[in-house]
Formats: structure tokens, sequence, C-alpha cells
DNA sequence: ACGGTTCGGTTAATCGTTTCACCAATTTGC
DNA sequence: GCAAATTGGTGAAACGATTAACCGAACCGT
């Protein structure tokens, strides 16, 4: 590998010249510029990452941290964030946290091991310890539906609300008076902020509800849905997210309940998959890609600006009605 | 942050001694060793990564290359990867290359500039300029059905004809004689693999075939099915993968024609969608979490051992049958 | 009791950049 | 025309680890 060193030779320049070029950080004459530029192409020049992340005290490596890759939701948040951090000119990194608490620590040590200049956290809890070790040393991050912004840290907010009063809105047009919600876990953020739009349209529609806590997991919709339909006879559920929701159409299909026939069902994300169930998931959009890109240029932004404070950034939800809702029975 | 010099101050020792029961590769005295160890404690160290790679030529970030993460086939591999690399104390970055031949360039670039100790191609094509610039620095890595191993370079070589000769056996018994696949992008190794044993297993069978070459993706399996179920009357078919046969079954649904009464489906890969199609995928299971834990170990066999020629490892396959397959019509 | 090992530790060079401080040669202002 | 400012460049000190070379003390075997 050629270092730098030997492109400055080649160049006839001392090191500092060609580093200030290669950053473009300082004036240099055209002409010279021009002999680096050809001397780092000659040689197939790359700086070294290590060398240059030490010297600068901060590495080009963004972190992105999700609870669970293999969940549909994240790999293609994950891509629009690698995407945008790679035309800026960076790496990223993502990390799985299982939403284990342990891990999440282990998270820490390997984000300051690392000396990232940024992280964002798209997972529906973040311990406090970490946010704390982040902003302690000023360490810009953004974080999904986690309260306002701070310091130097900026939030995603997902307009949740928006979407459900949509699908409610939807069922309630379709003549649907008793409703139920397969909820997410009581302690996601995310997954409150569901519920509460949920309650919220069901009562402006004056309709029966019945919400059972679930655990955005395809099983869990299932047995849920199952909960739903013995006690409650719901003529339409709505799930927190479409696995559950996938769930719930299994559960339909396994009773012989029709699927809009007897029972409409929403899904929440609309993951990629939603499209391909039988019949198709009519579900509330949560714009992924943007989200995604959106995590990483608020990151930039603040990484790229010392002074800039963090700040709020939203993007909408909607309802894409295809083929599991229909009229009540 | 603390620094190793730190630590060495409050452990009264010099920073080498750190450095050595850090990354225990010599002895020390075990009195001096918890010294050391306490300071490390008390001071919350860790070392600086860039610094680490820096002085010792390389970083602990291995990389995964993978031409779509977007696709289900992936995240668990990735996932299994990233798991088995943090248990060793690796850190791993994962890249996209879309299959786009120029972001595989870059994606080469930036392995460089990373000093990444290793990588491991999971793509089904691997730019050419790209083996030999890794090899030429011997720089381990490990491919997917690329061929034999190489100097410092393991293969991945996931046994398709088993499952494929499963598949096409389990059909034959059924009673199918006229059976279609279909297939994967010509250009792709492990797509050409499975399309031969096809025609190997449905020759040892007397069977029919058909077969149409298709993209890997869902509308592509939608279209191919037509035409198998258009010109050739099939009464099987199977697809490269699962995406596909997805595609597959919505034809079939969309044309009235009734899986697996009249038309009998499988899969390949086994995504952890395909068992909740409706009704549940066929398929063959290619075991996605051992091809990432193995692409991971069979790496670091070779990051650690530099003597160490690369091998080749063999993963299985195997037929799961769910409900898209039944007697001929 | 003495030369050779082993033990447990230190010193200092090195990795490849960034960036501050400095300098000479121009250009500018008046 | 001369001091001041600007331009375009260099030298060298960091950055925080790893690791080769060295060194004194204790421990051998004979």
């Amino acid at each position: 590998m050629a270092t730098i060193k030997e492109v400055a030779q080649k160049a006839g320049v001392s090191v500092a010249t060609v580093s200030y070029v290669l950053n473009d950080v300082r004036k240099v004459r055209p002409e010279t510029e021009q002999r680096v530029l050809l001397a780092a192409k000659a040689l197939a020049y790359f700086p070294n990452h290590a060398a240059r992340s030490l010297a600068a005290g901060r590495s080009s490596i963004v972190a992105l941290i999700v609870p669970d890759i293999g969940n549909p939701f994240f790999p293609e948040i994950t891509k629009a964030f690698q995407e945008a951090a790679n035309v800026s000119g960076m790496e990223s990194i993502v990390m799985n946290t299982n939403s284990d608490p342990r891990r999440t620590r282990s998270v820490i040590e390997r984000l300051l091991s690392l000396q990232v200049p940024g992280a964002a956290f798209l997972t529906s809890q973040v311990d406090r310890a970490v946010k704390d070790a982040l902003a302690k040393r000023s360490i810009p991050a953004v974080y999904l539906d986690h309260g306002g912004p701070g310091g130097r840290i900026s939030n995603i907010a997902v307009d949740y609300r928006k979407g459900m009063l949509e699908a409610i809105d939807h069922l309630a047009q379709l003549g649907h008076r008793r409703i139920g919600l397969i909820g997410g876990p009581a302690d996601g953020a995310a997954a409150q902020r569901r519920k509460l739009a949920f309650l919220e349209g069901a009562a402006a529609a004056g309709m029966e509800t019945r919400v059972i806590d679930s655990d955005f997991s395809v099983p869990g919709g299932y047995f849920s849905c199952a909960k739903l339909l013995g006690g409650f006879d719901a003529t339409a559920v709505v799930a927190a997210n479409d696995l559950m929701a996938i769930g719930a159409l299994h559960c339909a299909y396994d009773r012989q309940v029709p699927v809009p026939g007897a029972l409409s069902v929403i899904g929440f994300d609309d993951i990629s998959f939603a499209q391909f169930t039988q019949p198709a998931l009519t579900t509330v959009a949560v714009p992924r890609v943007e989200i995604g890109r959106l995590a990483f240029q608020s990151l930039s932004s603040l990484i790229g600006n010392s002074h800039e404070a963090g700040r709020t950034y939203e993007v909408g939800t909607e309802l894409v009605v295809r083929q599991t809702t229909a009229p009540a029975r």
C-alpha cells in the first residue's frame, strides 16, 4: 500500500501539502494540486483509515444500532443509511443489540473504542447510560422516537398518529364498531404511541375497543388475535406491526374466519412482504428508506457542524389499502 | 477517554507492560497483572481502535460483502456472522454491492483503506479484480460457491444438489411428470448449480422439464410462472429461490389455478417468510445461520494463522415439506 | 562459584496521518 | 516604495497503541 509519503515524494511536495489537497482544507496552487492528484492516482493511493482516525481523533465510521437486523423492518433502513453514508465518504457499522441490556452495554464500549463520530439508535428503548455516555463526550447521536432533541442529539419523530387515524377512519367508514389492537411491548415508546393513537381514533369514532399487548412477533400476533376473536368478537383488528398482522392472518385462517369477509386486518410498517400475503395486507406504511436516509443526514449535519444543536425531524405515515379490509359483517 | 499511558501511570508500570497484559501476549507477574487490570477498570479504559490498528498494521474490523441486505436471504447470515465476530472480539462491517460493478470497485478501495484483516464475499459473482487485489496483498478471504480454495482463500460450498434432488424426488413420488424450473440469473454461480441439479434429478426421474431463467425477484417469479403455466402446462414448478416461488404462488392465484391442488410449488432458501405464505411454502432450506457463522470462523482461522491455507467447507441443504406440494392432478 | 537461561520489566522506534507554527515570496494598501 | 497582509508551501509534533531490543536480577546446572 502506498503511503502519503510516497505520494509526496512522487509529486515533489511535502506530506502536509498532500494532506491538504486530499482533504481540501487549505488552498493550494492548482498546478500543485494536479501534480499531487496525479501522483496519488498513479500510486493507487488510499488514505490509511486508522492513521487518519488516530491523527484526527475520530474515525469516519458512523454507527447504526438496531435491535435486530433479522427483523424485516430494519434491513431497508440500514441500506438507506449506508448508502447515504457512502455518498458522503463515510463508512457505517451496524450493531445488533438483540434488545439485550448486556449487549447494549457492550455497544457503548465498542462505540468509544472505535471513536465513532456519531451514532444512530433505531432501537425502541435505549439505555439511559448509553445516552449519558455519549452526551458526556458530546458525541452526536440521533434517536428514533425518543423525546425532544438535546444538545448534540437529534430525534426522528415518526407521526404514527396520522397513519393510525387514517386506518381507524378507514375501518369506521367500512362500518366496523368493535375493533381490537394487537399492541407492541408495553415498554416500547413506538408501541405506546401507536396504542395511544389507536385509542384516540377509536374513541373519536365511538368504537368499542380491546387491546392486547404483545411482542411484535408473528406468533405473538397469532395468539393475541385468538384472544381478540374469542372473548371480544372483534370485526377488525389492527396490529402494531406487520409481523403480528401476519400472525393474525394465520390465526384467522386456522379458525376458518374469512379475511376480509368476517374479519378485517390492518398491519403497521408496510414491510415488503406485506404486499405478498394472501390476501395482500392493508397496512400503515412507515417510510423506512426516508428514515434511514434522514438518520444519516441528521447525524452527518451534527457531525459536520460542531455548533449545531440537535433538532427534531418529522416523517409521516400513511395508510395503504390492499385486500385485508372490507365492510363489517 | 483514558489512554494506555494513564493506565500505566495509575498502575505504576510502563505502557508496554499494560499492552502486554491487555493482549496477553507475554507473561507478566500475576500481581502486576492485577494492578494493571484494576487500573484499567478504574479508568474505564478501552483501547483506541485506530491506534491499535495503525500500530499493528491491520484493523480488527472484518468485512462482509453482500449483494443486497434488503434481500431477506442476507440479514440472518449477517446477524450470525456479526455475532460470531463479536464473540471473537472483532467488529464487522457490512457492505452492499447492489450487484453493481461500480460499487464493487469502490468496495475494494474501502477494504484496503480500512486495512481489514479479511473479508467474506457472499455475493454470487465477484469481480476478478477484487479477488486479485486481495490475493496480491494476501488478505484472507472467503467466498460462497466460488470454485476451489486458493492460497489464503477459503470457500463455502453449499450442497444445493442434495436439497434439489430431494425436492425432485418428492415431486416424483407425488406423481409429477412435467415440472418447470424458474431459474436464477444465467451468470450466477449458485443459480447455475441449482439448475444443473434440477436437470440431473429430473432426467433421472424421467421427467419432462422446462426451465426459464429469471432474476431472483418476486415479479420475475410471477412472470416466469405464467410462461410455465401457459406454454408448458407444468404440474409442478420449483423456483431457484423463495422470492420467485412467492411470485409463482401469486401468479397461480391470479390465474385461479389452485396450489397445491393443480400446481405444486417448491421454493429454495427457506427464508423466514416461507412459513407464512398461504399456503405455507415447501422449500429447500439452506442453513443461513450456519453459513454466516462458518463464513466468520473460516475467515478467522485464516486470519489467526498466517500459514494456514484456505480450504473448502461444505454445508448441506434439505427439503422442508410444507403445504404447497401435493399429488399431481 | 560462574557462565548461561529465564523472568519481568522498561525504553524507544514505529505505524500513516493531521494540523499547528513558521517561513519565504508575492501582492496589497497607502 | 515600504510595511502589512496574503499566498503557497514546509517541518515536525502530536495521536495512542504495538513490539523489537535491551537490561538487571534471580535461578539454573555442573
